[in-house]
Parts: C-alpha cells; structure tokens; sequence
DNA sequence: AAACCATATTGACAATTATCTATATGATCG
DNA sequence: CGATCATATAGATAATTGTCAATATGGTTT
C-alpha cells in the first residue's frame, strides 16, 4: 500500500510482457515451480530466470526454495495495491458540450 | 472486453513509465489538453506529443481535436478490461505445508 | 566426495524506448 | 493570405530490455 510513481511503474514494467503476463496467469490459483513454468515456453531456463527475477523485484510475485526447487507465487498485496490504484481513477467523458475553458 | 495477451502488454507498457502514470492521474477526473499536461512536466513539447501517442495507442487514453488543441481523456472500457483481468487473477498463498507434489 | 538436478548469474548482442532538436502540419486570427 | 499558436512527425542517440550460450551456485543422491 501507499506505493509511489516508481514502485507502480516497476509493477507494470514486470507486467509489460507476454511472456511475464502468460506466468502470472499460470500463477492464478496455484504456486508452481520454474521446471513446470518452463514447460509452456519456448525460451531458454536462463531466460525465465530472467523473467522470474523481474516479476519478483517488482513484487508481484514471491519465490520460495522448497529442496532444489524454486517456488513461485503470486504475491497478495501487490495485487491489492493495483486495484487500489485503480480504484482511486475517476473517468469523465469527453465534454462534447463545446463548452471548454481556455488553455 | 475479451483483449488477448498482446493487448494487455501494450496497456502494461504504456503504464510502465513513471511521466506515464502521472498523466493518467492528472486525466483522472477531468480532460485536459496537451499544453495544460506539458505544464507539470519538465519535458520538452515533442516528447510528450510521443507519451500521449503510447497511452492513445493503447486505448488507455482517448484524444480529440477542440480546435488547434487535442483534449485528452481516460478511456473507461480500456480500465474496465484492467480490472476484468485482475478480478480473474486469484492469489494463493504458498503451500509451506511441505506436502507439495514432485516436479 | 562426486555426480547430478534445478536455478541463477554473466557477458554479448539485437531490438526497443525515452529523449532531444529540427521541422512539418493543422487551426485560428488579423 | 501570412503570422502565430498548438501539436505531431522525423531523425539521432543514449539507455534499457529480452534473449541466448556459457558458466556458476545450491541442493540432493549415490
């Protein structure tokens, strides 16, 4: 919470990828581990790690070592904190009426 | 409605800078035109006309010509389908059980 | 300890991005 | 029409990003 311009700029920076957005999407629902995220990509293991480690510092996402393995998952209160922002965005429609003041 | 993974890296993408962010805040309750968002900026003309383009690309932002100005505001079907994605996203908390299946 | 599995780091490189200056376009006003 | 104001586009450039091959690290197993 009460997060600034650049941490949020961090989180949709980590979000501003397909691939990024494909794993938080596998991460919807259930923590997985780097070998099964892999698994439904055409990258290399050194490129998800790449990915991972984004998605990580940004906060979206929370790793944990469980043995030899990683264990990814998503992080709630980052989550909290985008809807929370976009819920503090008001949208007005275009004022069509002409009426506009001076710039 | 119903965007693809393309579509929501191109939204991400335009959030992802911190200039970026402030002009949606700004745009958040009222329209405002180019001239009046340069203001707060210590950027040049040409390089905002370029922020204005990435956010207008993405359907995030929404222009219109009043005259010799642009007037720019949100575009709510844009947020709207942020927050479909978001509500579809469902956190849970890693399993430190240790029960976890193999990899 | 050695071999092996899972993941991270490093270094290189092509592609993309944010910024500027200079210039073009579009609209209004005298 | 010509001057002027608001905004966009083009071209250049430094910084950042996504990717890979090669290598390192950390943990498990024999």
């Amino acid at each position: 919470m009460n997060k600034n311009y650049a941490d949020y700029a961090l989180i949709f920076k980590s979000l501003a990828d397909e691939t990024r957005l494909k794993i938080i999407e596998m991460l919807s629902n259930e923590e997985l581990c780097a070998c099964k995220i892999l698994e439904n990509f055409d990258i290399t293991q050194p490129t998800l790690s790449y990915h991972m480690r984004i998605l990580c510092d940004s906060g979206l996402v929370i790793s944990r070592r469980d043995g030899a393995w990683m264990r990814y998952s998503l992080n709630e209160e980052s989550f909290e904190s985008i809807k929370e922002l976009f819920d503090n965005i008001n949208i007005v429609k275009s004022q069509n009426c002409g009426c506009v003041d001076e710039c």
